[in-house]
DNA sequence: GACGGGTATGGAATCGTTTCCAAAGCCTGG
DNA sequence: CCAGGCTTTGGAAACGATTCCATACCCGTC
């Protein structure tokens, strides 16, 4: 008996209510002016059919769909999930929808999804971007605003991104090992599947480099190691590492899933963290903290990169169009896995350094 | 210089090929005869003008966005990440969008994202509902096909539901305990802010009395204590049990949130894992192996669950009729963090570990 | 040579809104 | 009493697609 055959539009408001189909549209959208009455009976005539406005017919009209897509790389990586809040956050005070979709950093699945989402006529698009810009070079042509979170891509200056400061991020863990006494610290970094493109991956390497030069540490080549993409390739990239060089001392893992990778490897060969190594990684996750011993990490603010990223696209066009990216602050979460190298004299992690 | 003013429409591709926008339509849609001279002459002029149909237009023709809503409570929680990815998937290979949104297990906001779905005109939602039956009810009305996964709703057998086998797998874990020898089993269960709803949280403190009755232990009321969603409760609620009954040799976490608490918690008082109390918990999660010692968990297919609610939602309309729910199993993965009670005869405490 | 059957094609209606514009009603002040 | 200015209202034209229906054409057959 409820179960109305189709659902109810303006115009069976309208002719239920007696008036026109421009005024229901009138009292319900609350713009122009209506006489209590009448609007009285719209209101009665909509809440008895149990009217919703079809969003369709808006926004084929206005051109606006209040929806806006979100791409990220992998929606399962905690990371990704957390700044999937923060857009969903901001999102949500702005009353825009969010399409999501994964794009597995396969670039080819990338374009796809951007054409799908372009179609859908979305008002904006928040990417963690694979890489390659063609991509979104068409999205822009195409009308639909772009803003990159996490990662820029190279040769695309137009398009702003929210970036986290990986760079000092990444300092401020090498030199805090830098500081314990470690000379020989090793470095699990990242590549793409072969794409040309320099994003976040290049920075975290080129930062340490720099931070150890700096220092008046050379950085040694064979300590710098890249995994690609994945678990698998994490775990045999850190197992290498660990064996080819077991005179390392300290590591920094340029990922959360190169951390896991190391703390599994270093289980595996049986070596104590931090007495035989000491172990950092790039992102705060939740299992840092349960691991025995807790995981110093670079906290990097996901939450707040998605929401600044919403924002960005939605109520900053100013920002928009100069395109510099919004940089937010990474901070070191000093745990119990690093202490002072093995060798060194005085075991005791606050032990003065005997130079 | 490309920068075209507005998109390009089915008419714009039309006029540019010579030809009416009927054809154009039945190019670009496959179906209908159209002769191949013709056929390229448009797909020319589309190329040309780069042009994107609008998904708009189409849906609101044919009556079907190609577009399904996906209501999580919370989108960085591991299990909901893994059944999105689920959905993710299987929309993908539909051709499906998927619209997201975090309901925060509040049943107010859970009816106004219901609301803005029903506006959209999604073609159906999965959801992992927050116990309030109204707002489902009234989706439902307005002709949305719903599909719940992991939780059923009470009073609601008409919407058909993809669960986890959560009584078996809760009921393997307590066996497995009892079977070490544990007499004196917690449970880490949890309660929702107090609707009355009857969905898991039910299902699992169920299943745990049921196995030791079984086995001819009485559950011990004292034992049983239920936390409220998030982080602080859950510490604090596993923090009381350890400290209240300091005779209890084996806990279950009935989330996995439940079980960070309880490794946090142990290790805070001091207690060794297995060796003064035994850990498992319902949900396994990345870190579960990384925790030293690693947690024995009851491993549910959230990813395979939300391909699965996808599927039924898509295309199992008969399923969908029926209404019966898709039952998937679960599985217990023994890790090292249980084992016989600290009390057992011929059980070493400190080292001995049945494996 | 007319007819029937098929193929290609375009016009126009339709989906559900918003919004422009004109009209109708009512009041006020001259 | 009427001109002119409000307020309130409804009709109709978009928006961009799909699809029904009619038409035009071609060809083979009787």
């Amino acid at each position: 008996m409820t179960a109305s055959r189709r659902a109810a539009t303006i115009k069976d408001v309208a002719r239920r209510a007696g008036v026109g189909v421009a005024t229901v549209s009138r009292v319900l959208s609350g713009s122009g002016a209506v006489s209590e009455t009448t609007r009285e009976r719209v209101l009665r005539a909509a809440r008895e059919l149990e009217y919703r406005p079809s969003a369709l017919g808006r926004s084929l009209k206005t051109q606006r769909t209040g929806t806006i897509g979100l791409v990220v790389p992998e929606v399962t990586d905690p990371f990704c999930a957390e700044l999937a809040a923060g857009v969903l956050a901001c999102a949500r005070t702005l009353g825009e929808h969010v399409l999501l979709d994964a794009s597995h950093d396969d670039p080819a699945r990338e374009v796809e999804i951007i054409d799908r989402l372009v179609e859908q006529r979305v008002d904006g698009v928040i990417a963690v971007p694979s890489g390659e810009p063609a991509g979104w070079r068409a999205a822009v042509r195409a009308g639909v605003a772009v803003v990159f979170a996490d990662r820029a891509v190279a040769g695309l200056p137009e398009i702003p991104a929210v970036l986290a400061d990986d760079a000092a991020g990444v300092r401020s863990a090498v030199e805090y090992l830098a500081g314990l006494g470690h000379r020989r610290i090793g470095l699990l970094g990242t590549t793409t599947t072969g794409q040309p493109y320099r994003g976040d991956p290049g920075v975290r390497e080129e930062a340490f480099r720099a931070t150890l030069a700096d220092r008046g540490l050379t950085p040694d080549e064979d300590l710098l190691v890249r995994a690609r993409p994945g678990r698998d390739s994490a775990f045999a990239t850190a197992a290498g590492l660990f064996q080819r060089r077991p005179d390392m001392t300290a590591v920094l893992a340029a990922t959360h899933l190169l951390g896991e990778a190391a703390v599994l490897v270093a289980r595996e060969l049986d070596l104590r963290i931090p007495g035989d190594v000491s172990i950092a990684m790039v992102d705060d996750v939740p299992w840092a903290e349960l691991c025995d011993p807790p995981l110093t990490a670079v906290a990097r603010p996901g939450r707040d990169m998605g929401y600044r990223a919403c924002e960005v696209l939605l109520r900053d066009p100013a920002r928009r169009e100069r395109g510099r990216p919004v940089v937010l602050p990474t901070e070191l979460l000093i745990r119990g896995s690093c202490g002072p190298p093995a060798g060194m004299p005085g075991a005791a992690p606050r032990s003065a350094r005997t130079r």
